[in-house]
DNA sequence: TTGCACGAGTGGTCTGACCACATTTAACTC
DNA sequence: GAGTTAAATGTGGTCAGACCACTCGTGCAA
């Protein structure tokens, strides 16, 4: 890419691409098992510490998952540790907070955009069934309504990114809103009302 | 948050936690020097190879940067090798591929509406002087075009997202589109014509 | 059939050794 | 004394081996 390639490559970094190769070539899917870490030093030639510096690494990253006394396996994609570890590193000045509240708030309604039209009747008062549930928390109502509402995108990514950054924000503050925003958003759904919804995400209470 | 939470913390996530805490109280910066391996693996009572279980995941988020003879530093935020690896990771089936783009459209959308009202003419002008320049590649006019804009939102978190994003995509396939895309959207903010933002991002080919 | 103990397999961790590389220091040469 | 070279030191990179802790299957005993 840029000026010197550092070209020398770390074992623990070719380890990494190797397994991947693993993966791929086994076409090994989420929840499969990988092979044991001694296994994977004899055959990769690499020390068992090699390894494990590989695998903690992804472990980190939410790619795989360790049970002690099981073993390895290939993880459902849930950013969870990753999320909180970054967190308590990227989240160091207000500026980043404030940020983070507004870039969830469009990534928000550009998935309500995403999914006006083609949100039938029935999903709709799905929608009103969750936000009548009894929570807890305020941010717990508004991670199930989204959640609902970032599947039918069936953007997979925008989920994840979506869902990285609102675990980011909740470990740190409120995010949720009252009721009456959700309400009003799905009064917007029922009319397909597509130009109200800039107006209401503008008046959401950016509480910071 | 679901079921059991494994609550036996390992050792190397506690000294990722022990290490941020370094960090802050001692409010080290970017480029500044951690202790050294075994400095740390003393003061926190690990092992070494624990310590440094920590610190590869450390370095596969980009936090930190390692030089063979010297030490370990602070690296200024610099998410490449985090994007090579989880590229190859993650962008396996071809539906993501198609979701990163339209997720990156849709970023530099809000992106291009959050500063509409307040670019400068001069500004302007300046993005005129960026996509009349000369490039080897689409991608590399596309990313010095949103650079720009990026920059003027004044969200950072918004702009890491989509540089990780577009560094993502571009180890894959061509962003960039061709300069009349760039041209109209520069008449756009001359006209400070909102909307027609929608209108000219929805005919950007996304080429897949 | 049921219950439990045991052993094999696996991840978790530590220790100590050695290598490779960079910087600092000391010694030597001119 | 100035400059060059060599040794010593400090650091990350890697490996091998030893234990510990945990899970699960197996087979024996009640």
């Amino acid at each position: 890419m840029a000026v010197s390639m550092p070209s020398k490559q770390k074992v623990y970094q070719g380890v990494l691409k190797e397994i991947r190769q693993f993966i791929d070539s086994n076409d090994l899917q989420p929840g499969d098992k990988l092979p044991s870490e001694r296994e994977l030093a004899e055959n990769l030639q690499a020390g068992r510490s090699s390894i494990r510096e590989a695998l903690r690494a992804m472990e980190l990253l939410g790619l795989i998952e360790t049970r002690h006394g099981e073993g390895t396996f290939l993880s459902t994609y849930r950013p969870h540790q990753t999320v909180e570890l970054l967190s308590s590193f990227i989240l160091q000045g207000d500026q980043v907070k404030v940020d983070l509240v507004e870039t969830i708030r469009l990534l928000e309604k550009e998935a309500v955009k995403l999914v006006l039209y083609h949100l039938t009747e029935k999903e709709v008062s799905h929608l009103s069934t969750i936000i009548n549930a009894t929570y807890t928390k305020q941010n717990a109502r508004h991670a199930a309504f989204f959640t609902y509402i970032f599947e039918k995108t069936n953007n997979l990514l925008l989920w994840k990114v979506w869902h990285l950054m609102f675990d980011f924000a909740t470990t740190v503050e409120n995010v949720g809103t009252d009721k009456s925003f959700y309400i009003e958003l799905i009064q917007i759904f029922l009319d397909k009302d597509h130009y109200s919804i800039d107006d209401l995400f503008d008046t959401v209470p950016n509480k910071s």
